[in-house]
DNA sequence: AAACTGTGCAACCGCTAGTAC
DNA sequence: AGTACTAGCGGTTGCACAGTT
């Protein structure tokens, strides 16, 4: 037996809601109190959704939202969350008084995603994330609004030195920095660490903006390198035999990974900057450009 | 000025988990 | 245990708006 439709559908106002509804539902669940969305609709005399009231309520209507932009710490706790948590937008959310998940996703998808890659090493689990926004080249387009992400921050907070200087170590850290322009993306492996006090963590700065990867993701399993690559493509390999079709949620990661990237790379037409990046990078040799972004991606 | 195109965001949709009966 | 319902989540869509050509 099929569920009952949380409503009628026939004869429901759709789409944008206007000021008198929200009047309506405002007065309503002031008088009333929020909850029993199936009947609130024809208590409160709305042609709507119960689904919709309750959507509109929470994510425009409640008095404890934070209206106006995200801010620049806002910004910089979704990205940390995302990258450690994933497209678990409520629990983003959570974090960020005043914010919705619907609003952090439409802020994610519309502001971050396009600037924002991260990957993933299969084995060591560790996340690398890379802020193409502050590409030069990147943000080339034709026709179009110009980002108000882009208008509001095309410099960085004048906080981001202190900030970053904050987050400096102390010890015998190694780092690989590549840097251009504003943006500076450090991938580091520590024997000490003064802030986390952790032996041996991983740590990726971007923008001032620093991860120990292990926080992130959970302790990593060292091993060797061939063996670690027989473990993957046996992994990948009994995934596939077990959805028995299509290629698997991880060959589909690495292959979004690699083209997503690879594809920004040719489009922004400054392969010699990543290529100078690359050599930076130092411990890369030869063979072509995508060999020297593999060896950098999954050294 | 008009056409074109990308952006931002509200709202919808389908699905799942939890709960009450 | 089965059913109905609610709440919540994440993906997707539609459209107004604004910048560029």
């Amino acid at each position: 037996m099929g569920r009952a439709p949380c409503c009628e559908k026939e004869g429901l106002n759709k789409g944008r809601w206007t000021a008198e509804e929200d009047e309506i539902l405002l007065k309503y669940i002031a008088e009333h109190g929020e909850g029993a969305w199936r009947s609130l609709p024809k208590n409160a005399g709305l042609l709507r959704c119960g689904k919709s009231c309750r959507l509109r309520w929470i994510n425009y209507l409640r008095a404890d939202l934070k209206r106006g932009n995200i801010s620049n710490e806002e910004e910089q706790v979704i990205i940390k969350l995302h990258a450690s948590l994933g497209n678990r937008w409520s629990v983003i959310a959570a974090q960020l008084p005043g914010r919705t998940d619907n609003e952090i996703k439409n802020y994610w998808n519309s502001h971050l995603s396009r600037r924002i890659h991260s990957f993933r090493r299969l084995a060591g689990g560790e996340t690398i994330i890379v802020d193409l926004g502050n590409v030069p080249g990147g943000g080339k387009r034709r026709f179009g609004r110009t980002s108000l992400t882009k208008m509001n921050k095309s410099s960085p907070s004048p906080g981001a030195t202190s900030q970053r200087k904050e987050h400096q170590r102390d010890g015998h850290a190694t780092q690989k920095t590549m840097t251009h322009g504003h943006s500076n993306l450090s991938l580091g492996s520590s024997s000490t660490s003064a802030e986390t006090e952790k032996e041996g963590s991983s740590t990726i700065t971007f923008n001032c903006l620093e991860f120990v990867l292990e926080d992130l993701l959970g302790p990593t399993v060292e091993r060797s390198g061939e063996e670690e690559e027989m473990k993957m493509g046996e992994a990948v390999e009994e995934e596939g035999k077990a959805k028995g079709k299509g290629p698997t949620e991880m060959e589909e990661m690495v292959d979004w990974d690699l083209e997503g990237l690879e594809e920004k790379m040719w489009e922004v037409e400054t392969s010699e900057m990543w290529a100078s990046w690359l050599w930076e990078m130092g411990g890369v040799s030869g063979g072509c450009e995508e060999d020297l972004f593999c060896s950098w991606l999954l050294a």
